[in-house]
DNA sequence: GTCTATAAAGGGATAGAC
DNA sequence: GTCTATCCCTTTATAGAC
C-alpha cells in the first residue's frame, strides 16, 4: 500500500481486494486491516461496521463495471462492429478483474432486493437503440428475427460465463492463467464470428 | 422433515440445502441442525466437524450433477439431435436445481486443487467422440470448422449462465420465478436453433 | 486520526447424562 | 444415538489513551 494515499482510499482498495477474493461471509475484517497496513478499529472508524463497510464497496465495484458492459450498445456502429467491440471491451476487462462477476452474482443472489433498490434498474431503455437495430437488420434481410433479451443473454453468456466457470476449466484442461487468457483471447474473434452466423 | 428416514439422511438433506444457499463460510451449523430437525451436537457425531460435513456434501453434489452433464455426449445421435438432447436435459435439471452452478463454482474457486484431486479430471476422453463428430460433420461439409472445446464451453454457457445471473436477470426486467422459467423453456428450443445457426 | 486493549457476541466443538 | 449444557476460540465492535 502506498503511503500518499488517504487512508479511506487505502481501505478501500483493501476491503475491495479482500471482499471480490472471499465474499461477505468469508472476508475477515483483520484481513482487511492488514491488507491496508492500518489496524481494525480504523475499519470501524470510517465504516461503522463489517456490513456498512462490504455495501458501500459492493456498489462501488458494481456502479463502476455495469456502464462499462452497456456503453458500446448505444453507439453508432453496425451490427457486427458493435458486437466486435462489445465483445473486446467486455473480455478485456474481464481479464483484468476476472473475479468480479462471480462476486457481484454471489452478493446479489444473497441480497436480490436490495440490490433491485439500491442499483436501480439499468434504465429499461438501454436496449432500445440495439433492440430497433436488430428489427432493421431484419427488415433489410441481413439477419433472422432474434428478440433482443436472448440476443444480449447469449451475448453475455459467451463473453462472460468462461470467467466465472475458469477455476473448473483450468481443471479440467489443466491449464495454466495463461493458456486460458489465450483461450479468451482467441475468443475475442471467434465469439463474434459465433454470434454473426448464429443469428444470420 | 420426515420421520421415516434416518438421521444421517436428514443431515445430508438439510446440509446440502444450506450449505448450496450459503456457501461454506455462509452457513451455520445451527442452521443445518434446525432445518434437520436435530440439534447441533448430532451434527458432529456423524460428520466430525463442519469442513468435513462441507466436504462429504459438497463431492455428494458434484458426483450427482457432473455425470447428467456429459452422459449425452457419447450418446450415438446426429449432431443436431445431440445438442437439442443436451439443453433439454441440462435445462431441466437446472430448473430444479437452479443454485447449483453458483455453488459448484464457488466453492471450486476458493479450493481448486482439491477440488481436481477429489473429482478427477472428468476423464480426458469424455470429448472424443464429439470431437470425432464434429471433424466428420465438417468433412461433408455439414458445419463450419469450430473445435470441441470452443463448442461445449458455448453449448454450456448458453445453458447456464441465465441460471448464474438469474438474480440480477429478474431484477433487470422484474420478472417472477414463473416467467424466468418460461424464459427458459424457451430457450430450450431456441439454444439448439442458435448452435446449430452459428456452426453452419 | 490512529493506536492498544478489551468487551461482547458468535459459532464450532466437546463432555457427559440418559 | 440423542440430548443439554458448556467450553473456548474466533471475530466483530467499542473504550479510551495519545
Amino acid at each position: 500500500m502506498k503511503k500518499d494515499i488517504s487512508t479511506e482510499e487505502k481501505i478501500k482498495q483493501a476491503a475491495s481486494k479482500v471482499f471480490v477474493k472471499k465474499g461477505l461471509a468469508g472476508a475477515r475484517m483483520q484481513e482487511i486491516a492488514d491488507e491496508a497496513g492500518i489496524n481494525k478499529a480504523m475499519l470501524h472508524y470510517y465504516y461503522r461496521s463489517k456490513d456498512k463497510l462490504f455495501h458501500s464497496i459492493f456498489m462501488e465495484v458494481v456502479k463502476e463495471f455495469t456502464p462499462k458492459i452497456i456503453g458500446v450498445l448505444n453507439a453508432d456502429l453496425p451490427l457486427q462492429k458493435k458486437i466486435e467491440r462489445y465483445v473486446e471491451e467486455y473480455i478485456g476487462m474481464l481479464k483484468n478483474d476476472p473475479a468480479i462477476p462471480l462476486f457481484i452474482f454471489n452478493e446479489m443472489k444473497n441480497n436480490p432486493k436490495e440490490f433491485i433498490e439500491k442499483v436501480g434498474i439499468v434504465e429499461s431503455g438501454v436496449l432500445d437503440k440495439l433492440n430497433d437495430q436488430l428489427i432493421e437488420e431484419k427488415r433489410v434481410g441481413n439477419i433472422r428475427f432474434i428478440s433482443v433479451h436472448e440476443f444480449m443473454i447469449n451475448l453475455v453468456s459467451l463473453c462472460v460465463f468462461p470467467f466465472l466457470a475458469k477455476p473448473m476449466f483450468q481443471g479440467i484442461f489443466n491449464a495454466s492463467d495463461d493458456e486460458f487468457y489465450k483461450f479468451m483471447e482467441m475468443r475475442k474473434k471467434s465469439i463474434p464470428v459465433f454470434m454473426m452466423a448464429a443469428i444470420s
